[in-house]
DNA sequence: GTGCCACCAACTGTCAACAGTTGAGGCGCA
DNA sequence: TGCGCCTCAACTGTTGACAGTTGGTGGCAC
């Protein structure tokens, strides 16, 4: 991808020469490291005083950087009372991945619609490969991201991407303690096939297989079944 | 809807304590609404002492405001050259059509498919068609927004809701100063004839038929036609 | 024991001053 | 005249202090 492997969850939007760092931007990264790695619970609080000492900064970069936080969806601010990190019931977790297989399945129809390239997904599809039969856990979880991101870059503006970018965030954060039943090496199958299908597919079928690829990962993580409505029959067009 | 009628843009999420306004929200809710009515320009600068002094505070609170309206996704900030009112491309707007489209689609395939109720929509429908024979383009305008609002609360969690709301938002900031060429009555026949269909129909086609209500109306204020790998069959499900 | 009230500690909200940076305009020099 | 450097004004970034709010705690009357 881009320079940076670890690149900054807060992006200046819209040009190059900001490639300046502030400290709110840094704290809001390290913060947000820091709850993707459970070390701050969901539901706990984030008292900005103590963050600011551990950063080593005064207080209003680290109100700057709950702010940004809270664009991310992430934390959410009651006045007067704090910021705490988000929680998710079931019904939130299950329409966050409706709302991402709705994304990733039009970003699929336009891919194909515009004929865009696809050798990025079979790319990255091959590594999944890779790191399930090396069996690496972290690895594979980073290249499912950079499948769908992949997916939305080569669809659109970066409308697409920011839209799809929060949903995936908040996802990400409501699956942080659940773990995936099924073994890498299924899974990593069923990313060949879809880019497979989609190498030679029609826009609307693309957006189904998508869709239905997104639906069925997320709901199976759950341990449910997907809910019949939400499956599409595979128009043509 | 609400109890308020000027509902706040920034929402406090997740309880009802959370009653008491911040003077950063009240700094965001003013410059928002300038912002919308035009008073600044798109790609226009904000100037944080500037508004300070307008609005009679310190500077701190302006910041913060700034990064809510940043959150928004109506100003991006540059580091060290200050905040400014975004601009859209038409490659964006098409994106921001497609992922309203998108979205309130999925909304009507739940909305069918957990067979809520519906009568809101044709209630919103009627009175869109008084506000056509009245002529009243503003509350036309609120109308609709209303009706794809009520679309999205009726299906899901907040989830949905608030990914929409960022589009819409977006989408309504970019259509600032384009004027719609059809006339009220006709977009107002087609709400009402879209309430009918979803009233007796299947998750799919529900999906379809606001996709595409929704990417006819977008495409036809840009004043070209859908493309063709947009429009969706009708699947039956 | 129970209920009420005043106090208090721990916060968040706000402010005014200071530091750093950027781009522009003036100035000297070739 | 044209080029490069310097200075400077106008910003944004950051800070530490002060103000306001909140929930709890302890004491007091009953």
């Amino acid at each position: 991808m881009g320079r940076h492997d670890h690149r900054s969850l807060v992006t200046t939007p819209a040009d190059g020469l900001a490639e300046r760092r502030t400290l709110a931007v840094e704290i809001a990264d390290r913060l947000s490291q820091s709850i993707f790695l459970g070390e701050i619970a969901p539901g706990g609080r984030l008292n900005e005083v103590e963050i600011a000492k551990r950063m080593g900064t005064s207080r209003g970069p680290v109100r700057e950087a709950f702010r940004y936080l809270q664009d991310l969806g992430i934390i959410e601010a009651v006045p007067h009372h704090g910021s705490f990190v988000v929680e998710f019931s079931s019904a939130q977790i299950k329409d966050l991945i409706v709302l991402r297989s709705t994304l990733e399945g039009v970003a699929a129809r336009m891919l194909i619609g515009t004929r865009k390239d696809l050798t990025e997904l079979h790319v990255v599809a091959m590594h999944l490969e890779r790191a399930a039969e090396a069996k690496n856990g972290s690895v594979f979880k980073r290249l499912e991201w950079r499948f769908s991101r992949a997916l939305c870059e080569a669809a659109g503006t970066g409308e697409l991407v920011t839209t799809w970018e929060q949903v995936y965030r908040r996802l990400r954060l409501a699956f942080a303690n659940i773990t995936d039943n099924r073994t890498l090496s299924d899974r990593a199958g069923r990313y060949t096939s879809l880019a497979a299908t989609l190498k030679e597919t029609v826009p609307g079928e693309a957006e189904a297989a998508v869709r239905s690829h997104i639906l069925s990962g997320g709901f199976a993580k759950l341990g449910v079944g997907v809910p019949e409505y939400l499956v599409m029959d595979k128009a043509i067009s």
